[in-house]
RNA sequence: GGCCCCAUGGUCUAGAGGCCUAGGACACCACUCUUUCAAGGUGGGAACACGGGUUCGAAUCCCGUUGGGGCCA
């Protein structure tokens, strides 16, 4: 048996959504897993809804997260082209032979003349054919072909019979002929329609598993029609259910819904995204749910596809994320991190370090970061109402006590660690016959200013500083006395 | 509208006739740890769409209904 070969087939039409990439990654993970290649081609054939930068997207997206092609556009290969607008010769080429296999026909209707077959069509609730056209002898189409008519390539299906084929996650799908439309292969500006391009590229590119979407289902028999006209062998064909936004919308591109490159940009980890869009519509039949590329080489089975749509979770991916963050090793961390860091905190005098210790286990996602430390670089401006809090049993004549007694306590420790710090505040609540949390919560607000914050009064007391804590301190004193 | 497809908690799913008192994960709730918030730990609520068959036995097989999705318009 050949080598098993998949090609992944993104559209440069905008953003890549994740179930684009999911399809991607599930042809990657098929092609590895029995050792054989994995193609990529760009398929620009509608030209109206190419977008600028769309092609740079895809190898961006695809190097992120490692689907790593063994052919495509930029890497060359024995198969190429591997940009649809450069194959127009070919098509052209297969065009012709399809029709005189009798497998297409010219049509030189005019859209309007089409359209009224269609309704007429309709009306009598049949699919269209082009039966007008379907008729033309070869010397009618060489005479109009000769004076200039414009002309489409369609698709001549059978008007009896049944087409068929097996899907390895639906099984076998079978239509009759007389239900399908004799849709356009060619247009008339002599660019080839996905129905036709699809086909040829992937007999000629030797592919011999075609995963896409399941929304391809109930045309494929139209493929294997045109497969079958040439005598070609029908490859493979995986059609993977589709992932939706909510039960009533699906994922779109043109919405700017889920797409790689916004949980990218928002500080979402590649391995991470892979890792969750891979559940969505596999599952590798354990507990297991983390997953490396290359253990999703070594786990992947068609087995574990389903057929039933599934929708895209950002609460999940969000919970994974943040798995993944915890899961870095801290230097690694810290280099992320350390881009979310506003200029004002990097260059503050804190130890970063430090600062990243406290965010570690405390970011899902690294954009969330810079709120989360907005009172690291200056004190904010915050309302004395603060201190009251209910479950920690403070108020302003509580805290206001604390934080005095806190300032001596804090001036007179010799190191500032945050276990030192720790253990003067401890002592200094027994001391004032208060709970730990009457002392710890004042200190921790006068440092942050804020009613949550990473770390408590003695992390923060350490990131900051003697001076600057005493400062902190003062400033909340100051708050207090004025209430 | 015609054709194709799908159907386990709110979501992702395990389950390929008895292992199911239906398992895991996210989310949610409670408790716990605790210097706030996270993280961690423990516990909880929550599903086989419905109706018929087949079978000693059905979430699992068959048919229908309902609901949803897709393709062609």
């Amino acid at each position: 048996m050949a080598a098993v070969r998949t090609r992944y087939a993104p559209s440069p039409t905008g953003y890549m959504h994740l179930g684009n990439l999911r399809t991607g990654l599930y042809a990657y993970l098929t092609a590895k897993k029995a050792g054989g290649q994995f193609i990529l081609r760009i398929e620009d054939t509608d030209q109206g809804r190419l977008q600028e930068g769309a092609v740079q997207a895809i190898y961006d997206t695809l190097e992120r997260v490692g689907l790593r092609h063994d052919e495509g556009p930029d890497v060359g290969g024995p198969y190429g082209p591997y940009v649809q607008s450069e194959r127009l010769e070919i098509y052209h080429r297969y065009a012709e032979e399809l029709i005189e296999r009798g497998g297409a026909y010219r049509c030189f209707c005019t859209p309007e003349e089409t359209e009224a077959q269609r309704a007429a069509a309709r009306l009598h609730k049949r699919p269209f054919k082009d039966e007008r056209c379907r008729a033309l002898t070869p010397d009618d189409v060489a005479r109009r072909l000769a004076s200039g008519m414009p002309s489409v390539v369609r698709q001549r299906t059978p008007l009896t019979g049944a087409t068929s084929y097996e899907d390895v996650v639906f099984g076998h799908i079978a239509v009759d002929n007389a239900e399908l439309d004799d849709s356009v292969l060619v247009k008339s500006d002599g660019f080839p329609t996905y129905n036709f391009a699809n086909v040829v590229d992937d007999h000629l590119m030797r592919v011999t598993h075609v995963m896409r979407g399941a929304e391809y289902l109930s045309s494929t028999p139209k493929y294997v029609l045109i497969y079958e006209a040439f005598g070609w062998d029908v490859p493979v064909h995986v059609h993977l259910p589709v992932i939706n936004k909510s039960a009533t919308e699906k994922l779109s591109k043109r919405h700017g819904d889920a797409s790689f490159e916004d949980y990218y940009n928002k500080g979402y980890l590649p391995g991470a995204i892979l890792n969750y869009v891979a559940l969505l519509g596999w599952a590798p039949g354990n507990d297991e749910e983390f997953f490396t590329l290359e253990e999703l080489v070594r786990s992947f089975s068609f087995d574990g596809l389903s057929k039933s749509p599934s929708i895209f979770d950002p609460v999940k991916l969000r919970w994974m994320n943040g798995e993944y963050i915890r899961r870095l090793p801290f230097a690694e961390f810290h280099r992320l991190a350390l881009h979310w860091y506003p200029e004002t905190v990097r260059e503050c005098p804190v130890d970063l370090l430090a600062l990243s210790r406290l965010m570690h286990t405390r970011t899902a996602v690294l954009s969330e970061i810079p709120e989360q430390i907005d009172f690291v670089a200056a004190l904010p401006d915050y309302d004395p109402a603060l201190y009251t809090h209910k479950k920690m049993k403070t108020d302003s004549a509580v805290a206001l006590r604390s934080l005095k007694a806190a300032r001596d306590a804090l001036g007179a420790l010799t190191s500032f660690g945050h276990e030192e710090v720790h253990r003067a505040l401890e002592g200094l609540a027994a001391e004032l016959g208060v709970k730990n949390g009457q002392v710890m919560y004042p200190v921790r607000v006068a440092l942050s200013g804020k009613e949550f914050t990473p770390g408590g009064a003695s992390e923060l007391s350490e990131l900051f500083g003697r001076d600057e804590a005493l400062r902190r301190i003062d400033v909340g004193i100051e708050k207090l006395s004025r209430v």
